[in-house]
DNA sequence: CGTCAATATTGAAATATGTCGAAGCAAGAC
DNA sequence: GTCTTGCTTCGACATATTTCAATATTGACG
């Protein structure tokens, strides 16, 4: 349904970025430019079963909780979680379809001819 | 003798990001959180010898020199990109150490268990 | 129904960022 | 030396971001 598939998308080297895609990917870029994001990210992503509680990640920071849920809603933004809601509770789990697109356009900067 | 070689040092997922390497990590991710560097970097990455003077990046954007000189610092400032000085003009290329860095901390989010 | 607990949204304040024009600096040409 | 060209730095302004307290929403439990 569209035109690019999982993981092999646009280089950062080979040919330069066009304008549209640089500005999908920088707000991926973007919503990691921020520690707490970073944090919450690898958080969510460092759970053996996939997902994480925000109640377990809110008093993980000492900000308070209607920041972290902004937090978390820019990550979504950007793709890279998910939430859902399961009673009282939301759990987020990350989307690896976004980070491995990301690591791909960042590992296309290869070494020139290797030094 | 560290703690970390190149390439292989934090995780996003395994353990959760100290606060420490979220803040060194997310001043890399905000310097590719727009568009204008992003394209800035691809462009110089995208060049078989590796560099490009700045006399020909800045007639690629619609934006004052000043502004794309700007630019350029942050992504200095970030460890993404290095300067040089030849004669009149400066020229920059690339440094993967720091694009394999991000990539190898993006890769960490692996899926949960394989679906 | 009413109440409580967990998240999200709103609104506002402080700070950061992107952009420009003007001025400064470095290197080659004269 | 002066001029010109290429790039950086400075100062200012508009917009965006981060953060909080207050309020709203959602769902569970009596």
């Amino acid at each position: 349904m569209s035109k690019q598939d999982a993981g092999c998308c646009e280089p950062l080297s080979e040919e330069p970025l066009a304008a549209q895609q640089a500005a999908e990917l920088s707000t991926m870029f973007k919503a990691l430019g921020d520690p707490v994001r970073l944090r919450l990210l690898s958080m969510i992503a460092s759970r053996p079963d996939g997902e994480v509680c925000v109640c377990e990640l809110t008093p993980a920071f000492e900000l308070s909780q209607p920041t972290i849920s902004h937090h978390l809603k820019l990550l979504r933004q950007a793709g890279l979680v998910d939430s859902e809601r399961r009673g009282t509770w939301v759990y987020y789990r990350a989307r690896p379809e976004t980070t491995d697109r990301m690591a791909a356009v960042l590992s296309s900067v290869a070494r020139p001819v290797t030094a």
